[in-house]
DNA sequence: CTTTGTTGTTGCAAAATGCAAGTGCAAATA
DNA sequence: TATTTGCACTTGCATTTTGCAACAACAAAG
């Protein structure tokens, strides 16, 4: 982990996701049902496979997301959410809806009406079916 | 504004304020009473005073602060959240609470604590005050 | 007239990012 | 067996952003 630059807990969560790539990972695993570096490789922002690698490992490092072998295929990895990793999701939320709020472009999907209808509603269902495929 | 990578609200909001700074200024706004530049450059974290410039550039062109004369001195500015920089701030609480959270070295202080209680309550009593100084 | 306060600007080195191409290796296919 | 495909990186290099320190413009205060 990097040096923190306070002990200030908004600084420390900066510190780790606090750049334009961490959290749209993040929230492929979270919402998009993803989990394999391919598979983030293909989302419309186009990510470099490099800052991939870079971000996969961070996120890897500070215990957000756990890498695996695919139960599936052997020759390829999984990533999951980890408990600390899932608890993002409420963050995860709040910038959707203001990002809906404010962007004409941004059309509300389905659960983007969901959530300007009942914030709370859409976060404690989403994050008890997250329950379900979190690891440790 | 630079061109946005997707229509994706997360992107979106990345692309305004997905750095390590943003936040931090719009916390000192927010939650610490600050307003002027030469108050956010002493904020522990010490940002340095082209990248603070940059920054309030940005959010001053997204209409998440504003900027005027000072009506105590002449001679200084002060910046103020308008409505949209002010409904960032389920998203700071957010990061806060995930931060005390997971950081050992960040001991909940008297508004972590009532974030820790009762967050929505922390939320809506933040959000009133901050009507009262809201421009625009 | 000099000092202080405030909001910047400038220059430069270091680090991060973006882009394209290449690598290693196991599984699937011919 | 030989070849191809899929997957997860790695490398090189140009561009951009950041970090750091010093300098500048200008109004107000003393």
């Amino acid at each position: 982990m990097d040096k923190k630059r306070s002990d200030c807990p908004i600084s420390c969560s900066l510190d780790v996701f606090g750049d334009k790539w961490s959290l749209l990972i993040i929230r492929d695993v979270m919402l998009r049902g993803k989990s394999s570096y391919s598979e983030f490789l293909t989302s419309e922002e186009k990510i470099a496979s490099n800052i991939l690698v870079n971000r996969l490992s961070i996120l890897e490092a500070e215990n957000i997301l756990v890498k695996e072998v695919s139960p599936a295929n052997k020759s390829k990895f999984v990533y999951s959410l980890t408990q600390k990793g899932a608890d993002l999701l409420p963050i995860v939320i709040e910038i959707m809806d203001w990002g809906a709020k404010y962007n004409a472009n941004s059309p509300r999907k389905e659960i983007g009406k969901k959530i300007k209808r009942d914030k709370a509603a859409v976060i404690k269902e989403l994050s008890q079916s997250l329950k379900a495929r979190v690891k440790y």
